[in-house]
RNA sequence: GGCCCGUUCGUCUAAUGGUUAGGACACUGGUUUUUCACACCAGCAACAGGGGUUCGAUUCCCCUACGGGCUACCA
């Protein structure tokens, strides 16, 4: 058999989109799933259009999503340059090939070359649906593949491209679906060898429209940003379009590798919904270690203006909000309250729980206070402390709620919030005495 | 308009010539509970429509409707 060899052909006219990352994802599982090799070729022939940064975004959205690639523009390879700007030799000589042998001319008029075309009609084998087949005259015949004769049109460079890159299988967007007849006659006229096309079900709006800026974030990188984990995307990312076949959802990367196939393409375009990656972020998330947890969100709390000096302090922290949060985005105004100079500026009424009133609570505040000090450090944890101030309560024939409530509400300022064992325990018995004294002065 | 591709719960999807058409997310209700969340349990919800073929079609064929893509010297 021979070597399977994907590529992802982005342009570098603007930032990642996620259906060129669904489309690399697919690519490279295609590829590596099978012992083969993933490429990345920056279609850059739109000179006006192309731009570096751009480049650099793309690489660094592709990497961010853990895909790897055994050639491309960043680290070379053996069938490289792999920039079309840095191919034009090949593209020259093939349009010299083309014109010489009489199957393209100069369009008069004008530098643009185009290819002729004797109507025909165009079948080929689509791996996900099946056999396609166009008519010439959909297109109008001959069409432009150089803009002169040392600048080729995409449709030119992609053909010469992948045949030099000896790309086995091309997986791309349904929107390329009707350029491959073209592609092919091109192959044809150079005489290429035809690789195998799959076209993938577009990414839709919730307008079921083609996923564009407008609707949405369609910049894969804007997910990096707003908190998304990069497994969480792959995972969301597979299954847009994709199944396992069987009932399984959860699917690490290395998992899809294993299971991933091109008979499990769907047809039809599927909307990019949040909502759901928003659910198997969530998933992903709280199977995070509490230092990797840390590492993650780093740059989000650094970002809000935290300084992260006590590790261990803010690595607790973060862990009571772990399974409450969606996106990392939003563990720093979650774990505010945990700043040891955090400000306490909630209105002292809701210190009171909805059962109780403010003398009862001024007591439960005060007896609180002279516990709590009275507590040893070493028994300051969670458990521990949930362990005796359950049994204090039993003991002083207390209400849990009324008891509770005002403990969770000096510590927190929050009406949701982890629970009061929790925070305390993070926030250390300094804290916690100083904040339910602060709270019951406040009252008062 | 022309050409091409598509159409299973709201969304992502599974399965099948004969099933109570399955799962997940979302939603609703319940349990638990100091709040919210989590967890657990339960529920709601789909084969676009019409013709065929067939003993029997969601499944195969045709038509219609609807949706999408392309229709550039962008990729």
């Amino acid at each position: 058999m021979a070597k399977v060899r994907t590529r992802i052909a982005p342009s570098p006219s603007g930032p990642l989109h996620v259906g060129t990352a669904r489309a690399a994802l697919f690519s490279e599982l295609y590829s590596h799933g099978q012992g083969g090799k993933f490429i990345i070729r920056i279609e850059d022939t739109d000179q006006e259009r192309s731009k570096p940064e751009y480049e650099q975004a793309i690489l660094e959205g592709l990497k961010w999503l853990g895909l790897t690639w055994d050639e491309g523009p960043d680290i070379g390879g053996d069938f490289g340059p792999y920039r079309q700007s840095e191919r034009t030799e090949s593209y020259t000589a093939a349009l010299t090939k083309l014109l010489d042998n009489g199957t393209a001319y100069t369009e008069a008029g004008s530098e643009a070359i185009k290819l002729t075309v004797e109507p025909q009609e165009v079948t080929f084998n689509d791996l996900i649906r099946g056999e396609v087949t166009t008519h010439s005259d959909t297109w109008g015949g001959d069409f432009v593949i150089a803009r002169s004769a040392t600048d080729p049109v995409f449709h030119l460079a992609v053909v010469v491209d992948d045949a030099a890159m000896e790309i086995s299988h091309v997986i791309r967007g349904e929107d390329h679906l009707s350029n491959t007849a073209r592609h092919i006659l091109l192959q044809r006229a150079l005489g290429l060898p035809e690789p195998a096309y799959a076209h993938l079900p577009l990414l839709m709006d919730d307008q079921r429209r083609k996923l564009s800026k407008r609707a949405g974030d369609t910049d894969l990188l804007s997910y990096r940003d707003q908190g998304y984990l990069p497994e969480a995307m792959v995972n969301y990312l597979a299954l847009l379009g994709w199944s396992p076949k069987d009932d399984r959802e959860h699917l690490t990367h290395d998992e899809l590798l294993k299971v991933f196939s091109l008979a499990g393409v769907q047809k039809g375009g599927a909307i990019f919904s949040e909502e759901k990656l928003v659910a198997v972020n969530k998933a992903y998330l709280r199977e995070l270690s509490a230092s990797d947890l840390l590492a993650r969100a780093r740059n989000h709390l650094e970002a809000a203006g935290y300084t992260i000096d006590d590790e261990s302090y803010w690595s607790a922290a973060l862990q009571t909000e772990q399974e409450r949060v969606a996106t990392l985005a939003e563990l720093p105004a979650a774990v505010e309250f945990y700043k040891p100079d955090w400000p306490a500026d909630y209105e002292a009424p809701a210190l009171i729980w909805k059962k109780s009133t403010k003398e009862a609570t001024l007591d439960v505040l005060g007896k609180l206070v002279e516990f709590l000090s009275a507590v040893a450090e070493d028994s300051y944890t969670a458990e521990a402390l949930e362990q005796t101030l359950m049994q204090w309560i039993a003991d002083n024939q207390r209400d849990r709620g009324e008891t509770l409530w005002p403990m969770r509400y000096a510590l927190t300022g929050r009406e949701h919030s982890p629970g009061p064992f929790e925070v305390a325990a993070v926030l250390g018995r300094k804290l916690t005495v100083e904040r339910l004294t602060a709270a019951h002065a406040k009252l008062k």
